[in-house]
DNA sequence: TCCGAAATGTAACGTTATAACATTGCCTTT
DNA sequence: AAAGGCAATGTTATAACGTTACATTTCGGA
């Protein structure tokens, strides 16, 4: 492995290896995923993945303790998961309507909101449409 | 302990241990509480929360890991949890509005939406109140 | 060149959850 | 009463996820 440069580069190889997949990654099968590349410790993943979270570029799925690169940096706004239980993709959404109806919900009940987890599991319309009864 | 009525009953034991509690539980701190109860294992404590789950009567609140006493019987809602991160109570809603949005989100995308995880994290107003700017 | 901050590695540990299998108590049937 | 079934529980081990503590390496700037 290259020694020299493997400055500043772990976090990059972790948003790399997300961005590979279109389904969210444990941070062991990130660490699995970039073992020949020099990674060789879950802190290395753990402290990549907590700046690259800090930073907006990557999400947590709270229901799957696994995490996603984020589609693209929508900085401040709550996304919206939908998971398919199935296939195990994710897509990500930004809803207006939702991030209101929490405010509106909060506001009645004196809570002040700071970061929501919203998700859907369900199944996509590709499985759905192979597989339309189950 | 009992031995002549431990039968059937850790399962109530787990339901009582939470519901004394305003805040959530993980499934070892259940076991803490219930040790002089005669629950000895951890097995039994989370086959005591997969029934009362399946029976409606608890949540598992996925961004804490934790598990909530259900306030009340609504079977199929969706429930939206407001987390306070400051005194670590839990607040349980049913709110129409935003199971719609997610019926109309999901119909948009072709989505099949089962069950829905909604957490909001912040401050109740009790704590947003003793410190208004933190 | 030397120093300090940041990144990484290593190892151990903590927390959450499940698997596999044995045992116990109760209930029904005979 | 004996036998058998069944569900709940216990025991043990392990998987999966995450963090802590501390040593070492590397880089960039004074």
């Amino acid at each position: 492995m290259p020694r020299g440069s493997a400055r500043l580069a772990h976090a990059d190889r972790v948003l790399r290896c997300m961005k590979r997949q279109n389904r969210p990654l444990s941070a062991y099968e990130i660490l699995e995923d970039l073992r020949d590349e020099g990674v060789t410790a879950a802190t290395t993943v753990y402290r990549a993945l907590a700046k690259l979270h800090a930073a907006g570029h990557v999400h947590r799925i709270e229901s799957l303790n696994a995490w996603t690169a984020c589609c693209e940096p929508h900085h401040a706004e709550t996304p919206v998961f939908e998971i398919c239980d199935d296939c195990g993709n994710v897509k990500e959404h930004v809803d207006a309507h939702l991030a209101g109806n929490i405010a509106a919900l909060s506001a009645r009940s004196g809570f002040a909101p700071g970061r929501s987890v919203i998700e859907i599991h369900g199944r996509c319309s590709d499985c759905d449409t192979a597989v339309p009864n189950a």
